[in-house]
DNA sequence: AAAAAAT
């Protein structure tokens, strides 16, 4: 029913997966397929040149080799070294034009260059660039000609859908308190950290990408980017402890467009005429993340920042039509955001080819790993044709750095940075966190009266399954209230659709289970409940970080009763770190749970589970001959004296093995299990 | 135990 207030209009997702007329038949008028279009070759006009003439039949992609050579793999930068000064990796990653340029001065494709802009003007405003069918991404519009980037033009339309439209019914434009930002600790591990940036200015940015930052309203990079942005464009790989709502997607996509737009496409796209059936695409850089929903916001922040670039940002993830996705890919596709099952039946499908990746990034690595895709990860990066590790940058991003994070860096990075990022809400005071006690069948009374007395504001309420989440929005509908759900048996549709209301303002109350509660980054959501308390305090920590954004303020109340006891240990340690009011019964029932010898589990789940969370942001090198982390101030106070004394993950952990840094062996034993008591209640392993 | 993800 809230549902049906949306059938007016396609959301800017749905409009992905549903081209407008005159953007769906991709065929030439000999019911050909539109081949593969790399970014030199691309026209504004419309599809390739009816031939593309000798040398461009440019046969299989180059073996991970000649890839890894045309970049001079060995480029590693001098610690210390300028961070921006020259190309990463050496020989320029993402290829000098000249390797791949045999039409000469042949050049077919600027005849149509300077009406063009004039004419896209026109017809773009007025018609909304239906006609083209070059639009679809209407991000990546440039075009690398003659070694330049030549950005396309302005598109009015497209700038209010990219970055016009985003809170509307807020009415804020960013809704991010700057300020707040500066609060946010960050530290920095490893050879030759470059100095921070404190500026989007040129150098090291490009301009085109500066001048599509200031359009999204960004004045100043957050934390992790003033890190970030250097290390990135020093060619350095990169393991990162942060959050969504630290401003990591910036700090992934800044810099790497940035080096895209001053170096234009790689040299190593294999090259097709217009007529070969070629619909393989090469992308340069693949970012992975886990939900679908993750995976389409960093679309949708790509796209704002490729806007009028020559770089074609594409997103493909399941559920959704494939279809449209493989049209998407064969138009050009040179930043890739995926889902790894998908991607890996695009992959076995010989629609793409992982040969070309200058950029691999991992987002919420840990909680990939969680979701069981450590397989298919794997399959990507080591089981394709993906460069090596010295072949491409890599850069891991990951709440928290739990030993299979670690080998999974030490199987993809290459002498990374390690940067850790606090968090921004638990602990920065920005989130005021209530606790209730209320009892199951209560739940939904008090979460009323919540509802009737915080009526402003998005609110975001949790529960554990998804037919709770159902019901529980059934319900609320039921009582008037506008609210939706998400939750992982609905449709694809429906979750966007969901998340659109929510964001819109239009249902301001969403319903959802744990498939919303990591990464999404919707602003301005004012108040978190915790209807359901998660077993897991990261979980929690995760959750109330949607509200609180970005040095914003929010309200988080959870519900709390014997059933939750499980947590009582984790939470109350939480509270009190970040400076919140512990309920007595808190205390009450914490310590009831110590009174009949429930205190094993209690206990080792505090240290594993605390060791998970916060403290685990920690850099586990040794580094042998005296290096040291570069600006270590609290970090790992040399060996693995770590955290939690007892069982939990640190002690022996770790940082042990003497030479293989990562010491795997010593520390499983220690870790999480701590059979140190019948545990209380409710553990299931 | 729940959730998510390729079909």
């Amino acid at each position: 029913m809230a549902d049906s207030l949306n059938m007016n209009g396609l959301s800017l997702k749905d409009s992905q997966h549903a081209p407008p007329p005159g953007q769906e038949h991709q065929q030439n008028g000999f019911g050909e397929r539109t081949a593969y279009i790399p970014p030199h070759m691309r026209t504004r006009g419309g599809g390739p040149p009816p031939s593309a003439g000798p040398g461009f039949d440019g046969g299989p992609p180059p073996p991970p080799a000649a890839v890894a050579n045309g970049m001079n793999g060995n480029g590693f930068p001098p610690p210390g070294g300028r961070g921006y000064g020259g190309p990463p990796r050496g020989g320029g990653s993402w290829g000098a034009a000249q390797t791949f340029t045999p039409r000469g001065g042949n050049n077919w494709d600027n005849s149509p260059q300077l009406p063009r802009g004039f004419d896209r003007n026109a017809y773009g405003a007025a018609s909304g660039g239906g006609g083209s069918g070059r639009s679809h991404t209407g991000a990546g519009d440039g075009q690398w000609r003659d070694g330049k980037h030549v950005p396309g033009p302005a598109n009015q339309r497209l700038e209010r859908e990219l970055f016009g439209t985003v809170n509307e019914s807020t009415g804020h434009a960013t809704g991010i308190n700057f300020e707040k930002y500066d609060d946010i600790p960050v530290e920095a591990s490893g050879q030759g950290v470059p100095e921070p940036v404190t500026t989007f200015t040129n150098p090291p940015l490009d301009d085109h990408l500066i001048t599509n930052i200031e359009l999204a309203g960004y004045k100043v990079p957050t934390p992790v980017q003033k890190y970030s942005i250097p290390i990135v464009m020093g060619g350095r790989d990169l393991m990162a402890c942060a959050q969504t709502g630290s401003g990591k997607t910036g700090g992934f996509l800044f810099p790497i467009l940035s080096q895209a737009y001053q170096n234009g496409p790689s040299g190593n796209v294999p090259q097709q005429s217009g007529f070969a059936r070629q619909r393989k695409a090469y992308p340069t850089s693949l970012i992975l993340a886990p939900t679908r929903e993750l995976v389409s916001q960093i679309y949708d922040e790509a796209r704002k920042f490729a806007y009028r670039s020559w770089v074609r940002p594409c997103v493909v993830y399941g559920g959704a039509d494939i279809g449209s996705q493989l049209r998407q890919i064969e138009r050009g596709c040179d930043l890739l955001v995926a889902t790894p099952g998908r991607l890996v039946d695009l992959i076995e499908r010989g629609r793409i080819s992982l040969a070309n990746i200058k950029y691999l990034v991992l987002d919420e690595a840990d909680r990939m790993l969680d979701m069981g895709f450590e397989p298919q990860i794997r399959r990507i990066v080591e089981g394709e044709d993906m460069p090596p590790t010295d072949g491409r940058q890599t850069l891991m991003f990951s709440a928290t750095f739990p030993r299979d994070i670690q080998m999974l860096a030490r199987d993809f990075l290459r002498e990374y940075i390690f940067l850790s990022v606090g968090r921004v809400g638990s602990t920065s005071e920005n989130i005021t966190q209530k606790v209730e006690y209320v009892e199951d069948i209560d739940k939904r009374s008090v979460l009323l009266d919540i509802l009737h007395t915080h009526g402003a504001g998005l609110t975001l309420i949790f529960v554990e399954t998804k037919r709770m989440a159902d019901s529980l929005s059934d319900y609320l509908i039921n009582q008037g209230f506008p609210a939706t759900s998400i939750h992982g048996d609905r449709t694809q549709r429906e979750r966007e659709r969901a998340l659109e209301m929510f964001r819109t303002g239009r249902a301001p109350i969403l319903v959802a289970t744990a498939v919303a509660a990591r990464g999404l980054d919707i602003p301005n959501v004012k108040h978190v409940v915790n209807y359901d308390l998660p077993t897991d305090i990261d979980d929690y920590v995760h959750r109330i970080g949607r509200t609180g954004r970005a040095g914003n303020t929010g309200i988080s109340t959870a519900f709390f009763n014997r059933g939750n006891r499980g947590v009582v240990r984790d939470l109350i340690d939480l509270l009190k770190e970040a400076n919140q009011e512990v309920p007595g019964f808190l205390e009450t029932i914490a310590r009831e749970g110590s009174g009949f010898g429930g205190g094993g589990r209690g206990g080792g789940r505090s240290g594993g589970g605390r060791g998970r969370g916060a403290s685990a942001m920690k850099d586990v090198r040794t580094y042998g001959g005296g290096q040291r982390p570069a600006y270590s101030g609290g970090m790992m106070g040399g060996s693995g004296g770590g955290f939690g004394g007892s069982g939990g993950y640190g002690g022996g952990g770790y940082g042990m093995g003497g030479g293989g840094g990562y010491g795997m062996g010593g520390g499983s034993g220690g870790g999480y299990g701590n059979p140190s008591g019948p545990s209380g209640g409710n553990s299931w392993w």
